[in-house]
DNA sequence: CTCATATACCGTATAAATACGCTTTTATGA
DNA sequence: TCATAAAAGCGTATTTATACGGTATATGAG
């Protein structure tokens, strides 16, 4: 019998949704939001003692500090804390990011509510929780670093990759994007084309598109 | 007193808030739903006799069939059915469109339960529901037609150019767009130097990137 | 250590996107 | 109806983006 019960934190910045799910959540025995935020910055500055949480569920796309952010802060500053993602839509090179940044768990936000609460309890209990479309997609990036004897790293998106790709969603040149970058434009040029073969895509746009789609950048 | 309960259908993909959703107006003594859905297409499909809806409540940016499909069609094979746009973010030319989709309210998903509800008895009594902010900026581009001495369609986007900006989107290059739409690829540099000004854009990134914060294309 | 293979580097070529300016319409108001 | 101004059409110039190819550099297996 667990008589604990989990407090919850959530971060997302559309009330509708995050009313909704606190009152979902609320109405279990297992758990209770003790903070509701409509953006990382609002609910890193809401922690405190009486307060703290044993879960937090962020949206990947918000105003102010997006979930990737939120992530790495809750991570450096509260490791102790599980951090559950919400994402609008499936992303493989930027799923490993985010395992990165210390999250414990995905969700797209269209499964069932059941699911949320399972996800909560079995990020709270076994420390992790991956559904069955992201543990695939994972074994599928890992069978893929195999087979072309790469080390992920090479696989992922690199940090200076992902300044890259924000900026690519700005109206900037590539040479402005250069200097903002403090790069060689010619490297730009090599990133650019490596991007282009690893992600699939033809054009900037194509970036652009990718850069939004896997919640890079908060549109 | 009021006794005829409202009839709501809903369609979104995140099942997560359309549940949500549904329970906030399942509890509530004047409304109830009749239907739920992921898409467009689905919500029509799921229309009939028994359940017909006086209130249809649709997210903008859905796969299959988007709100904008779903109402034009709404209004055209069932003109009695109100329609409740959900939107993700602001938009003020895009606005105008589902006005003329025959749209008869707009909230942001940012909003107050509270002001769902609201909108929902608002829209079904009255005919209309306009949030504050959409009064004002519908009042702004009115204003500024005026100023201008201009006609609305002559601000607004036209349906051609809502075409090319989906195609904007798209990998495809401006010579291709043009073969697409069967026009002239110098009419497309018209329009895209044109859309440039009147998006305040200056660049094909810039156009996409208005074209999918204003729920234009789904992403 | 050395060879084979792949990846980064960089110059140049081509294509695409954007800007500019002039001409032709089209719309507008006296 | 005419004069005027704004907007559309279109040729050309310029800049930006993309492609290609060769050399240099690194990486990993044997």
């Amino acid at each position: 019998m667990e008589n604990k019960i989990i407090k919850v934190a959530m971060a997302d910045d559309h009330i509708l949704l995050r009313n909704a799910l606190a009152n979902l959540i609320n109405n279990t025995n297992e758990c209770k939001i003790v903070i509701e935020a409509s953006n990382g910055r609002e609910l890193i500055e809401k922690i405190n003692k009486d307060n703290y949480p044993d879960v937090v569920i962020l949206d990947l796309n918000m105003p102010e500090m997006d979930g990737h952010e939120t992530a790495c802060y809750l991570m450096e500053h509260h490791p102790e804390i599980r951090v559950l993602m919400l994402t609008m839509y499936d992303s493989d090179l930027a799923l490993i990011r985010l395992l990165k940044a210390g999250v414990k768990g995905f969700m797209k936000k269209d499964i069932h509510p059941k699911e949320l609460l399972f996800a909560i309890e079995s990020v709270y209990e076994q420390g992790y929780y991956y559904s069955p479309q992201t543990s695939s997609k994972l074994a599928g990036l890992f069978r893929e670093a195999n087979e072309k004897t790469k080390s992920l790293d090479k696989i992922m998106l690199g940090e200076i990759e992902i300044e890259f790709l924000k900026l690519v969603c700005s109206e900037m040149t590539y040479k402005e994007i250069a200097s903002v970058l403090k790069m060689n434009p010619r490297a730009i040029d090599g990133m650019r084309d490596n991007l282009f073969t690893r992600l699939d895509v033809k054009s900037r746009v194509g970036l652009a598109m990718y850069t939004i789609r896997h919640g890079i950048v908060s549109i």
